[in-house]
DNA sequence: AACGCTATTGGGGAAATCCCGTATGGAATC
DNA sequence: GATTCCATACGGGATTTCCCCAATAGCGTT
């Protein structure tokens, strides 16, 4: 599996050895070759906002991590949400929930020296990788520098690895709107109420009801416009 | 501006020359340094639909891109959509469309030996870098090697660049949200209720049903689904 | 002190949405 | 050919949202 690195990045990933799907191990592999203290990935399903994670940390902080619910407070997850460029920690808001966190990593031997790259799939799909380097300022700089381009094109990877895996591509492909659906979803974006779209479409109110409750089920949805908020953040529709 | 690829990846871009607005001239400064033909980035603005793009190629093909309207049909564009990881056009499906672009392409003297690398952003905002680059498959196969990553990197900063200065422009200028109206606006699009907001927050489902109006009002909506799609597509708020 | 702005709360009633059904036609499956 | 699944279409009735109205309190500005 050594030359996944090469191999990231390019395009057929099927071409990969299947031990690739050994996520643990390729990010213990990824840490040793960069020579940082942990790896880590977490990913989110838009749809039924499960998150995957997978990193190199030890079983100690992963329990705490969990038991403290900390992935609804990280930081690193909050900026990864918002940014498009990987984000150093160093320019994380030091705010109540950073300290909440990175102190307690401390404690696990977690330096708060790292690194988020920050991946979107086409499905509204999101990810983010993680390094974490402890040392001098400098030091992490200059590796920073060094390998920050290898870093992203590996985030870009493993986001695709894992969404690739069943468990991910079954929900994610799963939502295939009807033409209807996504029509009616499109004109409720753009404000049109369910009576104004049943008078465009020369429909009853009734049925542009139904397709919109469609839509939210298939969305995972519990309101009309959090339907129409996903829709928009996947790219099914636009904003109106 | 020649270092600007060396802080390609970082994060603080507000550090960038302001001649780093020059998209043409930053493209054409990746083109001369990889040594590739032409170098292109196309990105939609999901608030208006409108495409923004910036290339190397000669205002010829420009032209007969534009009215053949082979944006409609590019097959390098479909496939930016589609993938997460970079695409190699020799992996592009060889179908009708594909043809009529790339033979016409040909015409002008561009190779159809190339990659298209796909950068989302966390607003629906999609956009793609492009470089193509004749010679043998080879020598294109060594430069991939050797360089992708470094695009990859490019890619984001680029289109991250280009976002910045044209859609959150619009964002600046628009309306000053109440925290209360964002707090609230927020939760809608979490899928909450009226009532369920009202609870949360320890106050009125009236109070929230004034925020609410108040938010629509500002960002010009009709209804409040709207009002989430619009937030969210001008970074207001966060899909949820 | 007066003014403007925002956050808050509330009523009443119209309008829209949402959940419960039913039904039909087409496509896939068995 | 029967069955299953789904997109499509429609209605009744309960729930929710939305729009008109008014009112109080706080906060900064003039």
């Amino acid at each position: 599996m050594g030359d996944a690195f090469d191999q990231a990045g390019l395009i057929d990933l099927a071409e990969l050895p299947d031990a690739a799907q050994d996520f643990d191990a390729f990010l213990r592999e990824i840490r040793d070759r960069f020579g940082v203290d942990h790896v880590a990935y977490a990913g989110m399903n838009p749809i039924n906002r499960s998150v995957i994670g997978h990193v190199t940390y030890g079983k100690d902080w992963q329990e705490h991590y969990a038991t403290q619910g900390f992935h609804r407070i990280d930081p690193t997850l909050h900026s990864a949400r918002r940014s498009i460029a990987p984000v150093d920690w160093s320019r994380l808001e030091r705010d109540l929930d950073y300290l909440t966190v990175f102190r307690s990593a401390h404690d696990f031997g977690i330096s708060d020296q790292g690194v988020t790259i920050p991946v979107r799939g086409p499905y509204g799909d999101i990810g983010g990788l993680s390094l974490t380097c402890g040392g001098s300022k400098t030091e992490w700089k200059a590796l920073c520098r060094e390998n920050l381009h290898v870093w992203q094109a590996l985030s870009v990877h493993v986001h695709d690895l894992v969404i690739s895996s069943d468990s991910f591509s079954s929900l994610l492909r799963g939502p295939s709107m009807s033409m209807r659906e996504r029509e009616i979803l499109q004109w409720t974006a753009e404000g049109k109420s369910q009576q104004d779209i049943a008078d465009i479409l020369t429909i009853s109110h009734r049925t542009v009801e139904v397709h919109l409750r469609s839509a939210r089920h298939k969305l995972y949805a519990l309101t009309t416009a959090q339907a129409v908020g996903r829709a928009i953040s996947m790219g099914l529709i636009y904003p109106g």
